[in-house]
DNA sequence: TTGTAATTACGAATTAATTCATACATTGCT
DNA sequence: AGCAATGTATGAATTAATTCGTAATTACAA
């Protein structure tokens, strides 16, 4: 299997991915009103960070129409799974035990969600 | 209580805080050695690095003897808190749990370690 | 005290990310 | 056809992070 150099999406980048994960799909019009909500920029400075997307292949796009929409091209697992990474290696010596241990340790988890945890980590370990 | 602002470590600026807080505190050349191990970069690079750092007070540093000696100004854990919660709110929908469940799922965590976690989660599920 | 090695200070170049103004294109309406 | 509205394309300015050359400083050994 060949491997593409990996380019990890940047801070801004993220942001609109997250928008795109939510709808499936969305024009730039689109993308920015959702953005708008948070955080202010122009138009064309969200249009311009999509077009550099797509050259970087993080998106795909439909330029059929006049309105180009706009596709996720990697997975919001996929991407979790790159940036958990980079944070266990730079920031919890390698033990993603330990960074689980801190997350749960500074949230307010749900104990049904705790109970889906918990019934992970048995699994996991029937699978040893 | 008064907080100042946040300034959040860049890349480069972690794995000069992860030497830091390995050793308690260190020279230039000491971490300077530390990070050419896995990277290459001139020594006045680390050092102009630890110098911003130094204004930033992410570090602290004793200049009382000609090799001036660093030492963190931020916790390992203060920081890891704030690197987690950015990711969960960014890519993980708000969700600690979200991010818990994929750190375990895919990252090979010994026995040993899953049971800590589940002794955790026991104790969290009584405090509530 | 003078020379040398190790260090810090400083300034500037480079690279990457973000922002935006302006120009151009397309659509639909009258 | 002509105009307004709504897009996209492009180039350039700005800001932030990184890198490194060179100058100044200090310690200390001969």
């Amino acid at each position: 299997m060949i491997k593409t150099k990996i380019s990890k999406p940047t801070e801004s980048e993220l942001e609109i991915l997250a928008v795109l994960w939510d709808r499936k799909n969305a024009s730039v019009r689109t993308v920015h009103e959702e953005l708008s909500k948070t955080k202010d920029a122009g138009y064309t400075t969200t249009l311009k960070l999509m077009q550099i997307m797509f050259e970087k292949k993080l998106v795909t796009r439909d330029d059929s129409n006049k309105t180009h929409v706009y596709a996720p091209a990697v997975t919001k697992e996929k991407t979790q799974k790159q940036f958990l990474n980079r944070m266990i290696d730079g920031l919890f010596s390698g033990s993603s035990a330990e960074l689980v241990m801190q997350a749960l340790g500074h949230a307010n988890t749900s104990n049904a969600e705790l109970d889906k945890i918990q019934q992970l980590i048995d699994e996991l370990k029937l699978k040893k």
